[in-house]
DNA sequence: AGTGTTGGATACCTCTACTGTCTAACACGG
DNA sequence: CCGTGTTAGACAGTAGAGGTATCCAACACT
């Protein structure tokens, strides 16, 4: 198909296309001419999935480009890519100086018995969550983290049981990318309506 | 103190206070002269939790402003204030069209037997997830989020614990806020960690 | 009186994610 | 083979967000 109906079949202008090929996120078309280009089922595939990552999730376009090269780069190794690719997709976006609490941080994966690599930007984002919290006078340690994490594990679980029985690696690994990236705003809306539901409970009639 | 001094104790430039001033993030401090204003603690920490949701979660200033207009109107009703207040900071940012989703939405909701305002922002946000993961060819629907439901049930009452023995509504209001929005990063990275641990129990000797 | 700091207003800047325009090369019906 | 429409690729332009810089007159401190 021409960029027309790939425009047309995905619901996103030729120009925003263009875009994105000059940015690297969506790979060129087969050339059949010096002013044509041929796409197929892939490309589409891919936009939506840019879209979805874009819309849904609210990724930049550079983070969008970096999880995509990840993906294609660790495709065979699943552990690997849950480390790297989800790695680079900072859950709180953009990098901060790394706060003292670090070291709370590590005891905790200590107690939870992790395997977690020391290098992980999640242990970053949580340290940085603790120092803000307690600046803003909320009394939380790592303790209080705790159940949370355990929490977190089941949830792991889940994620992990839904990569089971899949044969190509490279659908494994962007099963992977798609549950973890989209299924956050998904979690953080149940855990909303969840809030809604005790907090409903526990102070009306 | 004046503006340089709330700006040295606070790390924001004195330029920035300035910008959150007219955008209103901020209210004015007391006015001691036609070029002199006081400014107090409570100022001190207004800039610090305006810091903490637009760096730590990323939310931008017109929301920031949003969740603390709604913080000082129902700060009286904590139950009120996690519907308005946290209803309005989008899990996954800015708005689109409700997706035909909907009604199986409804479905969970109704089988968790929660009580969830039928114009929960959240429920979109959930719709809109199980219709991009579809587009994309992940195969999900609602009795897939029945488990992650619950354990997000389980989150909640956490939550709610900690908002118990603060006599202060306001103080309970602010820091259900901050422990719903602040602690959401805290959570998804909980969850990478779990992930790369439980990868690392199958994948890996 | 002199030096430096404020508050308030306004202009300007940088980055992101697109969008528009242009050109030359095709495709295709008649 | 002519005319109309589409296309690839290059590049300039735009709107919004989130600040930053500059200016000025009015203080404050010494």
């Amino acid at each position: 198909m021409r960029i027309s109906e790939l425009s047309r079949r995905s619901g996103v202008s030729v120009t925003t296309i263009k875009y994105y090929l000059r940015e690297g996120l969506l790979p060129p078309g087969r050339q059949t001419a010096a002013t044509q280009a041929e796409y197929d089922d892939q490309h589409l595939h891919r936009l939506r999935l840019i879209r979805a990552l874009t819309g849904v999730r609210g990724l930049s376009v550079s983070t969008v480009r970096e999880v995509l090269d990840a993906l294609a780069e660790h495709a065979d190794d699943t552990h690997r890519l849950l480390g790297v690719a989800l790695g680079s997709v900072r859950v709180g976006e953009k990098a901060g100086q790394d706060a003292p609490e670090a070291a709370e941080v590590a005891e905790l994966v200590e107690e939870l018995d992790w395997r977690v690599h020391a290098a992980a930007p999640a242990r970053a984002v949580l340290a940085e969550t603790l120092s803000s919290l307690r600046a803003l006078g909320v009394p939380l340690d790592w303790r209080t983290l705790l159940p949370y994490a355990r929490l977190a594990e089941r949830t792991a679980v889940l994620d992990l049981d839904q990569l089971d029985g899949l044969d190509d690696p490279l659908e494994t690994a962007e099963r992977a990318l798609l549950l973890t990236v989209l299924l956050e705003p998904a979690l953080m809306a149940l855990r909303r309506m969840a809030q809604e539901n005790e907090s409903a409970r526990r102070h009306l009639p």
